[in-house]
DNA sequence: AATGTTCTCAACCGCAATCTT
DNA sequence: TAAGATTGCGGTTGAGAACAT
């Protein structure tokens, strides 16, 4: 249960960070309403597990975007709109949050996309602010949690070689050669995936990296590319 | 230098799905 | 099976740094 006002909200210390990055390393991730209790904490359950999950895990990555991830979200955002969740399971080490943020704050002008906040305005943000009003800094940069998409696996097609995926600007025009090429079956819909399949949660289909991944285990799983190989990810 | 505006990002909120008892 | 607890998601907000005047 977690009451009213008795949680405090707003920006993490450095001591709270460490609370919880000790309590996680002791008790393991999940359980987070156990943190307060354990701890003596004064936070919520959710605003403990969204702690970690955004900012304190070693496997967020805190560099800056780079061509290839925007070029990566960009892809993805066209074929499934706002499934932040989605996306940032295909691009390692970024969260649901980052990607989404990104989005709003860079891709979707980048892109000509209206913006409901304001103008452009290119800006590197820096972890000055936190350091400044000695909020916490990620003790590390490391990524060791850190793994590739299998894009050597030999079950899937995943084209780590950008070269070979498509441009953002023949995007549409591949899509619907996709689009019409799949049409033919008519009992499926796209990417060959059942309206049902894609509007349900069975997001199986939709990842390769089991860690970024808390849906399904791909290894054991059939994962989209061993339906369609050439039809998705040719075209991230 | 002071003040106002814009922008980014972390964090919150509400809701739905899933899990546990 | 039902009800409560927990988890996860996408939309939104607000603090404060960066920039403009």
């Amino acid at each position: 249960m977690e009451g009213g006002n008795e949680y405090k909200k707003g920006l993490w210390t450095v001591e709270e960070d460490r609370i919880l990055t000790d309590y996680i390393r002791v008790h393991g991730k999940g359980k987070w309403n156990r943190v307060n209790k354990v701890t003596g904490l004064k936070r919520s359950g959710k605003s403990c597990r969204l702690r970690w999950m955004n900012y304190l895990s070693p496997s967020v990555k805190r560099s800056d975007f780079s061509e290839e991830e925007d070029d990566l979200i960009i892809r993805l955002h066209n074929l499934i709109g706002n499934r932040w969740s989605l996306i940032a399971g295909r691009v390692p080490g970024r969260t649901d949050n980052q990607v989404k943020n990104h989005w709003n704050s860079h891709l979707s002008k980048k892109l000509g996309v209206g913006s409901k906040r304001g103008k452009t305005k290119t800006k590197t943000y820096s972890d000055s602010k936190r350091a400044k009003n000695n909020f916490c800094i990620p003790s590390s940069e490391s990524n060791s949690e850190l793994q590739p998409l299998p894009n050597s696996d030999s079950n899937s097609n995943i084209s780590g070689d950008h070269e070979a995926a498509a441009t953002i600007d023949g995007f549409d025009e591949e899509m619907m050669n996709i689009q019409n090429h799949i049409g033919s079956k008519s009992e499926v819909g796209f990417c060959g995936m059942s309206e049902a399949t894609m509007m349900s949660n069975d997001y199986s289909f939709w990842f390769h990296n089991d860690d970024l991944n808390p849906y399904s285990p791909y290894l054991s799983d059939p994962t989209l590319d061993d339906y369609y190989p050439f039809q998705f990810d040719n075209y991230l």
